[in-house]
Parts: structure tokens; C-alpha cells; sequence
DNA sequence: GGGTTTACTGAGGTTACCTCATCATGAGGT
DNA sequence: ACCTCATGATGAGGTAACCTCAGTAAACCC
């Protein structure tokens, strides 16, 4: 088989995704990076914005950003961790936290139906070859 | 199996093959969306600009920007549409066309590297899955 | 030949990143 | 205790690759 066609094809594929997610995000004026990062707080729980950059694998100085985002917004707060006094700790706030539930769901739909021309069996595979690419 | 797991992994995935394909790309100091313009080129020989937009999926007045920048570095050439005064057809220089083929080349090298992993069986999958998702 | 549509482009904006420099703090060696 | 080096966050400033909106010129259609 072609890699070039893959390449092609499976770039063509995350193009719709990332726009069909886009879509689904509309509701809440959430860009797809804020969406991200928030559920990353909401699965980590408090987080050092060193750790949110790794989780989100973008630059430190760009998790700062992410950071003064979410706060504008009322989602997350920033607290001094207590055992390290550089470190600053974002921790979703109550809006945060059902603003991460309404999206996981959203999203989780949208995915659904982004996946739905895909059997069982299809989606077995997918996952077994996206975990194969993973891990180079 | 789980639709919001699948769209993570895809992501993720996408996201290694876009800095994958940036490295590979970097001996001609060319940006992926500039690659995408060449080959674009270089399969459809001469093409308005609104062509190169549809082929890109972009707007119309990004595409007079991709235009601009292959001018610059000398890749491409505007000339007046013969047929149609309002519109404008980009064409590769000879730099151009050698500069696609060894990009061509380079992103082929490239894709093969990213999918060495993959057996041709699970290329043939992967090819049947990403053409369904893109059939919606 | 007047109204609508189409092709391009200037102006200006957005998103989501980046690097580099700076400053405070922490950790390890002597 | 002191010095050095590493680490955490952030200000300043920059980039790529898009976008919309408005304008102009040309083409199309009745």
C-alpha cells in the first residue's frame, strides 16, 4: 500500500474531524485548544501549568496563555501550590466543572456520529492501528 | 467501542504526522501548507486561483496569499487567464516543478517512516477505514 | 444595458502556537 | 552558608495559516 495515500487520506480525514468538532463546540464559545485543556482539568483534577503544557504537549509559556483563557472565563482559577512556591496550581471552578461535563457529552456525540459509518469491528481496528502509530 | 477515545487517538496521531511531515520538510524551508499548494500544482498544471482554493479548502482570498508567497520564492508565476480576464492562473516555474517532485519524494520517505509499522494488511484496513469516514 | 454573480485582492482580525529573556524559587554540591 | 544550575511561570514579541468584509473589474443573463 501507498504511505503517501495514507498520509493524504488520513490528513484529509482529521481535516473534517477537527471541523465537525469545531461545530459541536459552537455552544459554549470554546475553542477547540480551551475544550483540551479543560478536560485535562477535569480528568487530572489540579494541575501545574508545567503539567498541563506536557499534557497538552505545547510549550510552557503557551499553557500560561491557556490558563488566562480558562480564568477570563470563569472556568478555572489559579492557586500557589502549596509545596513548591514557583509553581501555580489551575483548578476548575464550579462553571468549569459543568462546562466539562455539557462538552465531554457534546463531544462524545459528535464522535458518535463522526464514527457512526464504522462497524464494531472497524472501530476495533482503528483503534489498534492508531495505537500501533503511537508507538512509532 | 468508544467513539470519544477513537477521536483522541486520531488527534493525537494527526498531530505526530503534521511535525513529522514539518521536519521532513524542512531542507526547502517549506511550510506544509505551501507543500499542499505545490503538489496541488503539480497535478493540475495551470489553475485559477479559486481552483487552488477549492483543492486547498481554504478561502478564495487565502489562496491569493499562498499565490503571493510561492511567487516570492519563485515557485510559481501568475499569468492572465486567456478565457477570462477577471480571473488569474498560477503555474509552476521550473524551480517549481523540480521542487515539487523532490518534495514528493521527501514526503514519500517520510509517510513510509511514520507507517513502517504498520503490515500491508493494516495499511489495507486503515486505507478501507479512512476512505468510509471520509464518505461520511 | 442594468442587475447579479464571479474572480481576485487590500485591510484588518483570530487562533494557537512559538522563542527568548527575566525573575523567583528550589535542589545539589562543597 | 554559599554558589551554581535547573525549574516554574510569565512579559515581550513573533509566526503560520487561516478568516471576514469591502471593493474593483470583468463576465453573464434577461
Amino acid at each position: 500500500m501507498d504511505a503517501a495515500g495514507l498520509s493524504e487520506a488520513f490528513w484529509s480525514v482529521a481535516h473534517d474531524l477537527r471541523h465537525r468538532q469545531r461545530v459541536a463546540l459552537e455552544p459554549w464559545d470554546l475553542s477547540p485548544s480551551l475544550a483540551r485543556a479543560l478536560s485535562v482539568l477535569s480528568r487530572h483534577g489540579d494541575i501545574r501549568l508545567s503539567g498541563l503544557a506536557d499534557h497538552l504537549r505545547i510549550a510552557a509559556r503557551s499553557a500560561t496563555e491557556v490558563a488566562d483563557d480558562l480564568a477570563r472565563m470563569g472556568l478555572a482559577e489559579r492557586h500557589p501550590d502549596p509545596d513548591d512556591r514557583r509553581a501555580t496550581l489551575l483548578s476548575l471552578t464550579g462553571k468549569g466543572r459543568e462546562t466539562a461535563t455539557a462538552i465531554k457529552a457534546a463531544r462524545q456525540a459528535e464522535s458518535e456520529r463522526f464514527f457512526a459509518s464504522l462497524t464494531d469491528a472497524d472501530r476495533a481496528d482503528l483503534t489498534r492501528l492508531l495505537r500501533k502509530l503511537r508507538e512509532e
